[in-house]
DNA sequence: ACTTTCTTTTGACGGCGTCAAAAGAAATGG
DNA sequence: CCATTTCTTTTGACGCCGTCAAAAGAAAGT
């Protein structure tokens, strides 16, 4: 009766008053061990079990679980959607300027909204969202390497 | 009437070394007119000048504006591209969750990056984009007179 | 089991942006 | 002043990403 731990997906989905069916279930595992999964990424990781699921099906799962507050949904500026299972911990996000790769940045105060503006110009203020830009380890290491080295 | 400071388009062109044509002009006036324009908002203004303006022109102006400094995009999520000329000075911005409208908000700390994040994952950091959601002032006036409002 | 409700499939559509080729206009050199 | 090179704009097609909508299918309530 204790709130769930981060994954077990057939108590999330009890808890969000969501049917548990095999996509949900499989949609979940998938952003467990993948985050920052976009619909591609899901799709394909879901197929390896449920090899008929639709893209669409994908679509409607992701937003279902972001309506009920089990998935979070992200859009660094030129990428698709991502989808992550860390909610509520007002936590931020640092985006590989050359390969778009995603890694988590725990939040610089610790509570929403973390930040205030000098002058919000008459907005009621309700979050705010900070993404770093940067370069990842694995394309400084590419640019290092001009050639010969094993990329990925 | 006009100081140095306000931005002289021509001037700008030249020294981006950039040619000085009537469609980069006024899509300079129109964002200097119009800050966080996108691209039907530039086109609808400089239609009114150069009406036979391809949307095609727009967007090429726009991205080479951005390449060469003078103008800046950010793509607040779920939303198309938008456009201004401040630039380089680190700046933020505060988004209507209702209805899009943009307004800028100083930075906090007045230097890039403005924020260090606590934990980088092995990213060289480059810089950190804040965006502030909330409601805009037209917005919260709209939901408050739910009926019979005269126009917006 | 029957009916209602929710979920998934299927196919079409739309916004937004890019790509590419051809036509047009500005700078450069004879 | 004309010819050439370079840059800009037009035109039309295309692609990614996501949404909409109708029909088929599966789960829950009685």
């Amino acid at each position: 009766m204790h709130t769930s731990h981060a994954a077990d997906p057939i108590a999330l989905l009890r808890e969000a008053g969501l049917r548990v069916t095999d996509s949900r279930v499989a949609v979940i595992a998938a952003l467990a061990d993948l985050p920052h999964s976009g619909v591609d990424a899901v799709m394909g990781a879901v197929s390896r079990t449920l090899p008929q699921t639709s893209r669409q099906a994908i679509h409607n799962v992701l937003t279902d679980l972001t309506h009920a507050g089990i998935a979070r949904r992200i859009e660094p500026a030129g990428h698709p959607g991502l989808y992550e299972l860390r909610v509520g911990d007002n936590h931020h996000h640092i985006v590989c300027q050359r390969c778009g790769a995603v890694a988590d940045v725990d939040c610089v105060t610790g509570h929403a909204p973390c930040l205030t503006p000098s002058t919000t110009s008459g907005f009621d203020l309700t979050e705010a969202e900070v993404t770093f830009w940067g370069v990842c380890s694995a394309c400084k290491a590419a640019q290092a390497e001009p050639a010969g080295a094993s990329a990925s």
